[in-house]
DNA sequence: ATTATATATTCATATATTCGAATATGAAAA
DNA sequence: TTTTCATATTCGAATATATGAATATATAAT
Protein backbone atom coordinates (compact mmCIF):
# COMPACT_ATOMS: atom_id res chain seq x y z
CA UNK A 1 0.00 0.00 0.00
CA UNK A 2 0.97 3.65 -0.84
CA UNK A 3 2.32 5.95 1.63
CA UNK A 4 -0.71 8.66 -0.25
CA UNK A 5 -3.27 6.04 0.49
CA UNK A 6 -2.96 5.69 4.09
CA UNK A 7 -3.48 9.37 3.86
CA UNK A 8 -6.57 9.08 2.08
CA UNK A 9 -7.75 5.93 4.14
CA UNK A 10 -7.26 7.94 7.53
CA UNK A 11 -9.02 10.75 6.15
CA UNK A 12 -11.81 8.56 5.23
CA UNK A 13 -11.86 7.12 8.70
CA UNK A 14 -11.42 10.27 10.78
CA UNK A 15 -14.52 11.36 8.86
CA UNK A 16 -16.78 8.53 10.44
CA UNK A 17 -14.66 8.71 13.54
CA UNK A 18 -17.09 10.78 15.72
CA UNK A 19 -19.92 9.92 17.93
CA UNK A 20 -22.80 12.30 16.21
CA UNK A 21 -21.26 11.24 13.09
CA UNK A 22 -21.77 7.78 13.24
CA UNK A 23 -25.04 8.04 14.48
CA UNK A 24 -26.24 9.61 11.58
CA UNK A 25 -24.79 7.37 9.29
CA UNK A 26 -26.46 4.18 11.49
CA UNK A 27 -30.00 6.77 11.33
CA UNK A 28 -29.43 6.87 7.29
CA UNK A 29 -28.69 3.03 7.08
CA UNK A 30 -32.07 2.41 9.16
CA UNK A 31 -34.68 4.84 8.09
CA UNK A 32 -33.47 4.64 4.58
CA UNK A 33 -32.77 8.40 2.98
CA UNK A 34 -33.61 10.12 5.60
CA UNK A 35 -34.07 14.22 5.43
CA UNK A 36 -31.77 16.44 8.24
CA UNK A 37 -35.61 17.48 9.80
CA UNK A 38 -35.52 13.90 10.94
CA UNK A 39 -32.03 13.35 12.02
CA UNK A 40 -32.74 16.58 14.33
CA UNK A 41 -35.29 14.93 15.87
CA UNK A 42 -33.85 11.38 16.20
CA UNK A 43 -30.69 12.65 17.40
CA UNK A 44 -31.92 16.17 19.91
CA UNK A 45 -28.92 17.58 18.38
CA UNK A 46 -28.99 21.54 16.77
CA UNK A 47 -29.88 21.77 12.74
CA UNK A 48 -26.63 23.80 12.42
CA UNK A 49 -24.32 21.15 14.23
CA UNK A 50 -26.18 18.12 12.02
CA UNK A 51 -25.43 20.21 8.92
CA UNK A 52 -21.83 20.02 9.62
CA UNK A 53 -21.94 16.67 10.45
CA UNK A 54 -22.82 16.51 6.85
CA UNK A 55 -21.06 18.59 5.38
CA UNK A 56 -17.74 16.72 6.67
CA UNK A 57 -19.04 13.45 5.40
CA UNK A 58 -19.86 14.91 2.06
CA UNK A 59 -16.91 16.56 1.41
CA UNK A 60 -15.64 13.07 2.11
CA UNK A 61 -17.65 10.83 -0.53
CA UNK A 62 -18.89 9.14 2.28
CA UNK A 63 -22.65 10.27 2.09
CA UNK A 64 -24.76 12.09 -0.92
CA UNK A 65 -27.12 14.30 -0.63
CA UNK A 66 -30.91 14.96 -2.91
CA UNK A 67 -32.67 17.64 -2.62
CA UNK A 68 -36.12 16.50 -2.75
CA UNK A 69 -38.65 19.92 -2.78
CA UNK A 70 -38.19 21.77 1.05
CA UNK A 71 -35.89 19.52 2.32
CA UNK A 72 -32.39 17.33 1.78
CA UNK A 73 -32.07 13.60 1.83
CA UNK A 74 -29.06 11.74 2.89
CA UNK A 75 -27.80 8.40 1.57
CA UNK A 76 -24.65 6.37 2.05
CA UNK A 77 -22.53 6.81 -1.43
CA UNK A 78 -21.20 3.69 -2.62
CA UNK A 79 -21.60 0.09 -1.73
CA UNK A 80 -17.74 0.43 -0.75
CA UNK A 81 -18.29 3.03 2.25
CA UNK A 82 -21.64 0.62 3.14
CA UNK A 83 -19.21 -2.60 3.51
CA UNK A 84 -16.92 -0.47 5.53
CA UNK A 85 -19.58 0.89 7.64
CA UNK A 86 -21.44 -1.97 8.38
CA UNK A 87 -18.11 -3.71 10.14
CA UNK A 88 -18.02 -0.08 11.85
CA UNK A 89 -21.23 0.05 13.46
CA UNK A 90 -21.14 -3.65 14.16
CA UNK A 91 -18.13 -3.95 15.76
CA UNK B 1 -27.01 1.08 19.22
CA UNK B 2 -26.53 3.44 22.36
CA UNK B 3 -25.55 6.53 22.60
CA UNK B 4 -21.97 5.37 24.67
CA UNK B 5 -21.79 2.90 22.24
CA UNK B 6 -21.05 5.31 19.46
CA UNK B 7 -18.57 7.70 21.93
CA UNK B 8 -17.04 4.43 22.59
CA UNK B 9 -17.07 2.83 18.61
CA UNK B 10 -15.73 6.64 17.37
CA UNK B 11 -12.88 6.61 19.92
CA UNK B 12 -11.36 3.36 18.81
CA UNK B 13 -11.93 4.55 15.03
CA UNK B 14 -10.31 7.88 16.06
CA UNK B 15 -7.38 6.00 17.37
CA UNK B 16 -6.75 4.29 13.81
CA UNK B 17 -7.41 7.15 11.96
CA UNK B 18 -3.84 8.90 11.17
CA UNK B 19 -1.82 8.10 8.61
CA UNK B 20 1.28 6.86 10.30
CA UNK B 21 -1.13 4.63 12.67
CA UNK B 22 -2.76 2.73 9.88
CA UNK B 23 1.18 1.94 8.37
CA UNK B 24 2.22 1.02 11.47
CA UNK B 25 -0.98 -1.49 11.80
CA UNK B 26 -0.24 -2.42 8.36
CA UNK B 27 3.03 -3.57 8.94
CA UNK B 28 1.89 -5.45 12.50
CA UNK B 29 -0.58 -7.42 10.37
CA UNK B 30 2.47 -8.11 7.19
CA UNK B 31 5.72 -9.00 9.31
CA UNK B 32 4.18 -10.97 12.19
CA UNK B 33 5.03 -9.12 15.62
CA UNK B 34 7.25 -6.80 15.27
CA UNK B 35 9.55 -4.46 17.41
CA UNK B 36 9.61 -0.81 16.94
CA UNK B 37 12.99 -0.39 15.70
CA UNK B 38 11.76 -2.55 12.66
CA UNK B 39 8.90 -0.02 12.19
CA UNK B 40 11.45 2.76 12.51
CA UNK B 41 13.21 1.42 9.73
CA UNK B 42 10.11 0.58 7.52
CA UNK B 43 8.36 3.94 8.41
CA UNK B 44 11.67 6.15 8.25
CA UNK B 45 9.34 8.38 11.16
CA UNK B 46 11.90 9.57 14.65
CA UNK B 47 11.46 6.70 17.26
CA UNK B 48 9.75 9.36 19.54
CA UNK B 49 6.76 9.49 17.09
CA UNK B 50 6.13 6.18 16.55
CA UNK B 51 6.32 5.32 20.06
CA UNK B 52 3.60 8.03 20.78
CA UNK B 53 1.67 6.68 18.22
CA UNK B 54 1.85 2.89 19.65
CA UNK B 55 0.95 4.17 23.01
CA UNK B 56 -2.13 5.87 21.96
CA UNK B 57 -3.30 2.79 20.02
CA UNK B 58 -2.14 0.60 23.16
CA UNK B 59 -4.37 2.71 25.30
CA UNK B 60 -7.13 2.22 23.35
CA UNK B 61 -7.40 -1.56 23.10
CA UNK B 62 -6.04 -1.86 19.27
CA UNK B 63 -2.87 -3.09 19.88
CA UNK B 64 -0.84 -5.16 22.62
CA UNK B 65 2.88 -4.70 23.56
CA UNK B 66 5.53 -7.62 24.82
CA UNK B 67 8.79 -7.00 26.03
CA UNK B 68 11.31 -9.25 24.59
CA UNK B 69 14.52 -8.48 26.31
CA UNK B 70 15.85 -5.76 24.78
CA UNK B 71 13.08 -4.90 22.72
CA UNK B 72 9.54 -4.63 22.59
CA UNK B 73 7.07 -6.03 20.07
CA UNK B 74 3.64 -5.19 18.93
CA UNK B 75 0.71 -7.47 17.89
CA UNK B 76 -3.46 -6.56 16.99
CA UNK B 77 -5.15 -7.10 20.50
CA UNK B 78 -7.69 -9.60 19.18
CA UNK B 79 -9.90 -10.86 17.07
CA UNK B 80 -11.77 -8.08 16.55
CA UNK B 81 -9.56 -5.58 15.60
CA UNK B 82 -8.01 -7.96 13.14
CA UNK B 83 -11.73 -8.11 10.93
CA UNK B 84 -12.29 -4.26 11.41
CA UNK B 85 -8.53 -3.57 10.74
CA UNK B 86 -8.86 -5.82 7.20
CA UNK B 87 -11.69 -3.94 6.23
CA UNK B 88 -9.61 -0.84 6.80
CA UNK B 89 -6.74 -1.82 4.89
CA UNK B 90 -8.22 -3.19 1.89
CA UNK B 91 -10.74 -0.69 1.18
C1' DA C 1 29.59 -0.31 37.41
C1' DT C 2 29.60 1.82 32.98
C1' DT C 3 28.20 2.02 28.49
C1' DA C 4 25.26 0.94 24.65
C1' DT C 5 20.86 -0.14 22.70
C1' DA C 6 15.81 -0.02 22.51
C1' DT C 7 11.76 2.12 23.88
C1' DA C 8 8.78 5.43 26.53
C1' DT C 9 7.56 9.86 28.45
C1' DT C 10 7.33 14.81 28.96
C1' DC C 11 6.95 19.33 27.37
C1' DA C 12 6.17 23.12 24.25
C1' DT C 13 4.31 24.79 20.18
C1' DA C 14 1.80 24.57 15.97
C1' DT C 15 -2.26 23.05 13.98
C1' DA C 16 -6.90 21.01 13.69
C1' DT C 17 -11.57 20.01 15.55
C1' DT C 18 -15.74 20.96 17.82
C1' DC C 19 -19.82 23.45 18.63
C1' DG C 20 -22.79 27.39 19.67
C1' DA C 21 -24.48 31.72 17.88
C1' DA C 22 -25.59 34.40 14.13
C1' DT C 23 -26.63 34.64 9.48
C1' DA C 24 -27.45 33.21 4.69
C1' DT C 25 -29.72 30.53 1.08
C1' DG C 26 -33.38 28.08 -1.26
C1' DA C 27 -37.87 26.29 -2.02
C1' DA C 28 -42.81 26.43 -0.89
C1' DA C 29 -46.96 28.62 0.87
C1' DA C 30 -49.81 32.42 1.76
C1' DT D 1 -43.74 39.23 -2.98
C1' DT D 2 -43.51 38.54 1.75
C1' DT D 3 -43.48 34.93 5.06
C1' DT D 4 -42.37 30.38 6.46
C1' DC D 5 -39.91 26.17 6.65
C1' DA D 6 -35.71 23.45 5.80
C1' DT D 7 -30.96 23.46 5.32
C1' DA D 8 -26.22 25.48 4.83
C1' DT D 9 -22.43 28.57 5.93
C1' DT D 10 -19.52 31.55 8.66
C1' DC D 11 -17.16 32.93 12.68
C1' DG D 12 -15.06 32.66 17.16
C1' DA D 13 -13.71 30.47 21.47
C1' DA D 14 -12.66 26.30 23.74
C1' DT D 15 -10.54 22.09 23.35
C1' DA D 16 -7.95 18.32 21.30
C1' DT D 17 -4.25 16.49 18.45
C1' DA D 18 0.34 16.22 16.30
C1' DT D 19 5.14 16.46 16.45
C1' DG D 20 10.01 17.78 17.40
C1' DA D 21 13.27 18.13 21.07
C1' DA D 22 14.89 16.72 25.30
C1' DT D 23 14.95 13.35 28.68
C1' DA D 24 13.89 9.09 31.20
C1' DT D 25 13.72 4.10 31.76
C1' DA D 26 14.84 -0.72 31.06
C1' DT D 27 17.56 -4.41 29.45
C1' DA D 28 22.02 -6.12 27.57
C1' DA D 29 26.83 -6.07 26.87
C1' DT D 30 31.42 -4.88 28.35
Amino acid sequence: MEKADYTQNAQILKAMAHPTRLHILSLIRDKKHPCVRVMEESLGLAQPNISQHLTIMRHMGIVEAERDGNQVCYRIKDEKIEKLLKEILEF
